[in-house]
DNA sequence: GAGAAAACTGCAAACGTTTGCAATCGAGCC
DNA sequence: GGCTCGATTGCAAACGTTTGCAGTTTTCTC
């Protein structure tokens, strides 16, 4: 009799993989269960039952690509970070990695998943509108400006949901959420002047713009002071940025009193050399950082706290 | 004329969307765009050509949603962090920071995507099996087992590829890769007797396994050694830590010259607590750490670089 | 108990690509 | 010159869900 249902017969346990399997074993249609899945008000009660029945004892989940594919909403928001004027920092960094680690939470509170990307510029043209292109994310967070500016400016106006983390910066168009640099860095000088410093040194780099900001911010404090600031051109990373600050230290150590980290990482690397050094901080030399990792405890110049702001942001 | 294709007589520039517009556009059908696009060998070389200077014309990109849908295969990584025993520690947790990022280091170097997605094992029974059935990843990586263990096993005989950091169980059937903490208890027990500590504290929980091990590992050297080994029963989060600590010191701290930290982040919190209290580090009370993070300098036990066997496990 | 409204359910057409198979077009061979 | 073979290309059927529309019941209402 179950000519037409050779599946039964197999006396085995049937597998049951697709929606319309399910439907065979309910006897409804495809469209039914679909509706009982979903939750949708527009089954009866009963049939919903023996449905979500079936689907827990054969352990069945609908096929998220189809689905997310028919209905075109992916439920994903990509998180890109350009590894652009330094390649070693970004990933791999920890303040970005601290940065993703809020994301994560907030965006899997919200149900939605994240896409971690991570791109060379320079190798990729048009990473940006490949990754948007591709369909694959309903909205995309890029973790820091880095060099790219005009290539973000670029696409902002292809609007889709995107939020960048890193630097305001006048009459740009593409939303912008993250630490006022500038800011931080007039604070830092601040900090510094009024602890006594005379004669101060900026470590970091400034291709990349949030750091160029901080600096900006420093230099505005410092010049209005009369405080001397000098730039000692320091990587990122922090291997690299040891041997930049031994050889910055080894020729001008003595001609400053103060000096104000471009990130966290880079303070820390400092104030491994000074140590090592001999030099008493902050007796003679006083640090500042920038950044607010956990990790570091010293004090730091505001950073705003990311929740809300992606929440909005993202919606 | 061109009545049949009305697209062509608005005169704007025509949305190209999908790969048959694209085919229409260039005189031939979706299926030979779909090949020109992938590099198949099997279209002539002008067609292609062609094909592909439109498709950069109009800055098509074919919808991967659509495509990975129907091939089947997603090009995506989940990797999933299990919220187990500590809510607080895991995302956000430096250590898991860092690994992500040598993670999504390595995963798109091979083309992968890498979807992030944080779980709680509590409220959802079946976390990995719904993650793994909703045919979103092709594999999947699971960093810490947490106290999920038992469930990690349930489902590794359902196969598909999945990796695991964490800790190596006798006879478990899940892949997993990751440092061995027992190793790393012993040489943190022993480095310290080396260095002449005579009363140890470990500080930590044991309630993940991957911590319990190290504790593990560090009794059975100080036992053998005959030196006492307390424990010390510590949050993993920061900010709990410190406050565990600050208890544990003000009730034992005389008692003990020795301490090995389940992890970086609390032997840092330890340091601080112990130099708040003017306790000389390492003069008076030895310290050691666990995991090797960037930040900190101290002398670590192993810990094995993940790159080939993240390469190798994942495939 | 007829008629209408409400509550369910089934049908079939999408979503945009990939791909096996068959058709077409030249070119080379005898 | 007919025929075979290879190189391209077109056709159409998937992939597994969702969803508008059109039935088909059921349940009321009078």
């Amino acid at each position: 009799m179950a000519d037409d249902d050779p599946v039964k017969e197999t006396g085995g346990p049937v597998r049951v993989r697709t929606i319309t399997d399910l439907a065979k074993l309910a006897g409804v249609s495809p469209g039914t269960v679909s509706r009982a899945l979903a939750g949708k008000s527009l089954v009866n009660a009963r049939t919903r039952e023996k449905i979500e029945a079936i689907a827990r004892d054969h352990g069945f989940r609908p096929n998220q690509m189809a689905s997310r594919f028919r209905r075109q909403k992916t439920g994903v928001i990509g998180v890109v970070i350009p590894l652009g004027h330094d390649r070693r920092q970004h990933v791999s960094d920890t303040f970005f990695m601290t940065l993703l680690g809020y994301l994560a939470d907030e965006l899997t509170e919200r149900g939605y998943d994240l896409m971690l990307r991570r791109v060379i510029p320079d190798k990729d043209e048009d990473w940006l509108d490949r990754f948007i292109g591709s369909g694959l994310v309903d909205g995309v967070i890029v973790v820091g400006q880095s060099d790219q500016f005009d290539r973000i400016e670029d696409v902002a106006d292809g609007y889709l949901p995107m939020v960048v983390w890193g630097n305001h910066q006048e009459g740009q168009r593409h939303c912008v959420v993250g630490t006022d640099n500038v800011l931080g860095g007039k604070l830092a000088a601040e900090r510094l002047i009024a602890a006594g410093c005379t004669s101060l040194a900026f470590m970091g780099e400034t291709q990349a713009i949030e750091f160029a900001a901080r600096h900006t911010g420093a230099k505005a404090v410092a010049d209005e002071r009369g405080v001397p600031i000098r730039q000692w051109a320091t990587h990122l990373s922090s291997e690299k940025a040891a041997g930049d600050i031994a050889r910055h230290l080894e020729r001008h150590a003595g001609e400053i009193d103060g000096i104000f980290a471009a990130t966290d990482m880079i303070a820390i690397a400092g104030l491994k050399q000074l140590k090592e050094r001999g030099v008493d901080v902050p007796g003679s030399i006083k640090l500042i950082g920038f950044d607010d990792l956990p990790i570091s405890s010293q004090t730091q110049p505001a950073l705003t706290t990311i929740r809300q702001d992606i929440a909005a942001g993202a919606r």
